[in-house]
DNA sequence: CTTGACCTTCCAGTGAATGGAAGCCTTAGG
DNA sequence: CCTAAGGCTTCCATTCACTGGAAGGTCAAG
């Protein structure tokens, strides 16, 4: 199989299976012509990329992952403790937006939208209100 | 002012504040002898990008709000706008890691976490079940 | 032989910083 | 006067996971 075939048949773009096999999570062989040239194992392995990357696992979660699924041997509890962690990052994340989107909504809310300048927005990033509903959300955005 | 100056009464890293000058959100005098001379506005400035960064706004949006925040013909339709967008950016991403966690928490939850091998998680990672709970997550994970 | 769809590599850019190196400036102490 | 510490400067590289694009090789159909 060809690139375009694998990414047709993994959902991955090309550029991303290219990128792949730069970082050494897929190793396919080469035609003669130079052509990537990709085994049903290889395939299975986008796969399975595809569906990891989907859960938001990083790519080194993905490595070790990846690793564990080809190792016989493994024990099923370092699966679960990559799993656990990214879980809980998941939900750091979740807190982390919702306390955002707690006060920007009411800052919204609070704001008329129409053609004068007040703004309680602004105002607020401008001197957060003491005591009660300033922008005082902290940690940091990405 | 010099920037460590400004850094401690901003809260934003020296590193920081210098790259918001490099990309020009705020334009300190220097000094004789080279160092970046802030200003009360400057400072007042840099405050508010800290609250709107905090507020996950991105830093085009940023520019954007120290715009209208210096602009006193502005309507505050304008910036409503901007903050409603965002918020639904934010919307999104919470219920795409939502459904991302689902997802996970039922694998975390269903794998023994033992010395053995056999792991539910490296399963549907592999080939997801049919019908129910495969790791059909869409959308990029970002 | 040409066209068009593939494929290749390499380089640059994304967002929003962050880390570090190499080197000047300033101030306090000896 | 010399030195050491700490602060400041610039510039370059790195992060993460791709993505876009240029320049060019390959292949099958007409």
């Amino acid at each position: 199989m060809n690139i375009g075939d694998v990414a047709r048949a993994s959902g991955l773009p090309a550029k991303t299976i290219r990128y792949y096999e730069d970082i050494g999570l897929v190793q396919p062989l080469r035609s003669a012509n130079g052509y990537r040239s990709f085994r049903e194992s290889d395939l299975h392995k986008l796969a399975f990329l595809g569906r990891a990357r989907a859960l938001g696992f990083t790519i080194e979660d993905c490595r070790s992952l990846l690793a564990l699924y080809e190792d016989d041997t493994r024990e099923s509890a370092s699966v679960k403790r990559i799993a656990e962690d990214h879980l809980r990052r998941i939900d750091e994340k979740i807190a982390q937006l919702q306390s955002m989107r707690t006060t920007l909504a009411d800052l919204v809310q609070s704001c008329a939208g129409d053609h004068r300048p007040d703004c309680p927005i602004l105002n607020d990033l401008g001197a957060p209100a003491a005591g009660e509903g300033g922008a005082s959300c902290h940690g940091a955005s990405d």
